[in-house]
DNA sequence: AGTAATTTCGACCTTGATGTCCAAATTTAG
DNA sequence: CTAAATTTGGACATCAAGGTCGAAATTACT
């Protein structure tokens, strides 16, 4: 029901959201979120087209959030890549902007009205706080953090 | 976010609903529902497989419902032209077949869930029951019900 | 200035969704 | 048996999604 692309995008923004803020290149995050690398630089222009990303070129450069992750919603993501299209009208009527649907595209867009009411109130800030079951994405998500305290003493 | 061909199965099952119980040909069907009668054709096939409608060849053949329409929700047509896919374990942790889902991936499936339950929840006849406010629609289906009661003579 | 590390952009390829068309196979009716 | 009406199935066309690749632009560092 979702595209591939959502998915990549949803991943992308979260391995930004974990991370400590610093650009991510597209290869740190394809590696962290086992994206194809060359497909997610697309991903990730969609999210810069989006307003949710910010990019910058060069050495040093990289990918961070434009806004802190408690104000990004799976929505904004979704509609980054995927906008979802409610249904205003009849397809079957299609000249009459009718103020209400026929039953049948009143329940698909019903439906679609769930997905946009359960993924614009969703956060990222929320999704990191959760239990995360999910061996490989912790165990990708910890070299992102502060790898050692402090390695002051390398000479054994 | 739901396909065409999922939005042409509807309107097609909708109008042997609507019908009289006798067979409705590809054509009958394709001009009531204002779908590309060629594509129909594969759609329809697609219904039979998924066991939704019955079909008969030849002169007087066409589709009929496989059983009452309120006993065909909207879930069963989804998944007989797309099968709706729950999300069983984290794709990023291919292997371990963990009990939970990781935060993004359970928000994902419960989307998907919510869906599921609407859909299996709604049936053909629910959808006939209600008010209609699709003028053209309303305006094909009722040349399906008796057009006139009996034009016995044809001699003007 | 020069070099290395990046994003950006466009060309291209592959695959699946959508859609068309036509030759069978099947059924009913004369 | 023959003819007409249908579905069935396959071949084909078209277009968007998913995916790869490389050249150009941009930036940081020395």
């Amino acid at each position: 029901m979702f595209s591939q692309t959502v998915e990549y995008a949803m991943r992308a923004v979260l391995a930004l959201a974990a991370g400590d803020g610093s650009p991510m290149t597209t290869r740190q995050i394809a590696e962290t979120m086992l994206v194809p690398q060359s497909y997610l630089s697309k991903v990730l222009q969609a999210l810069v087209r989006g307003g949710l990303v910010y990019s910058t070129r060069g050495l040093k450069g990289g990918f961070v959030l434009v806004r802190p992750s408690d104000e990004i919603t799976l929505l904004q993501i979704l509609n980054s890549v995927n906008p979802l299209h409610r249904i205003e009208s009849c397809p079957l009527d299609l000249d009459a902007h009718s103020t209400a649907l026929c039953p049948l595209h009143r329940r698909l867009d019903q439906a679609m009205e769930m997905v946009e009411q359960a993924f614009s109130t969703t956060t990222l800030a929320e999704i990191l706080s959760e239990d995360n079951p999910c061996p490989t994405l912790q165990t990708q998500l910890l070299k992102l953090l502060p790898p050692e305290p402090k390695p002051e003493k390398e000479k054994d």
